[in-house]
DNA sequence: CTGCCATTTTACCGGC
DNA sequence: GCCGGTAAAATGGCAG
């Protein structure tokens, strides 16, 4: 007595449902980016460096482990290459 | 004669401020990901295929940006023949 | 149990030949671009605008995009319409 | 008695070969990158990090004075921002 | 010098 | 769990 096989069209609005509020949640994330872009301008106007700031969050996403481990081997292809400290 | 503008040693507190502020809102950019997952996950329980249903949201975006294109297009060419004829 | 897998401290000689191979490519790739800006000044001498060349270049690019574009869109919205009914 | 004033439809052959030429040496710079790319597919399976080779090779292009800058600011912005060496 | 556009780079997500 | 491709973001370059 299987009545759950496969969602089709009798449900279409159930899945216009589902569409609509991942649209929602995606509209909200882009406002949240354009926030984030925003406040990168208010950081360069007081003379920071964005690019050093993303690099600097980026540090700040990792675990000390992955941060040892990306230091590490960027040192070690710097030396490889004849890249001066 | 200071040509140095970057901001450096001064406003400890202000560059950690622009920084905690983008980390909130990335975390509550992160926070809606979750959201939009968790939506696709209730939506393939309820039996519906998530792959088609970011067709579905792509084909939903995509469609007003092509009419946008096509009409960008039209004028572009109309510019192009204005000018050379 | 080794599941160190990067390559590191080994084969120094081996990534500097990759290095260098793709840096060679990459100046061949900024010689290209000089001389793609060569014949726009070239053209400009010649009394064409840079501008229109540009959108002349962007349109036939974009041209056949657009019509591969517009037949995915038609085969998506026939693959969605299979699924459905 | 000025005959050139701008090119115009009549010299239409002329700007089509402009255009043409230029679309060549796209073509060439395109083909350059899926070279590149290829190389660091071929470096990926030797074993080496891609991202890192990116960033060494970010810091070859830059002269020891930049490279010195950048990482003062990194290290500045780090010590701001409480985080460990 | 600023804004725009193209390219590159990064992050994500499903498939294997 | 990793790899691959795909979409968004960011960086760099150019014309104005």
């Amino acid at each position: 007595m299987t009545e759950e096989v496969k969602s089709v069209a009798s449900d279409a609005g159930k899945l216009a449902a589902f569409i609509e509020r991942i649209e929602r949640l995606e509209e909200e994330k882009k406002e949240l980016g354009a926030d984030i872009r925003e406040i990168f301008a208010e950081a360069k106007g007081a003379g920071y460096d964005v690019k050093v700031m993303r690099q600097v969050l980026r540090l700040r996403k990792m675990t000390p482990a992955d941060r040892a481990e990306a230091e590490y081997l960027r040192d070690e292809y710097k030396k490889l290459l004849g890249i001066a400290e």
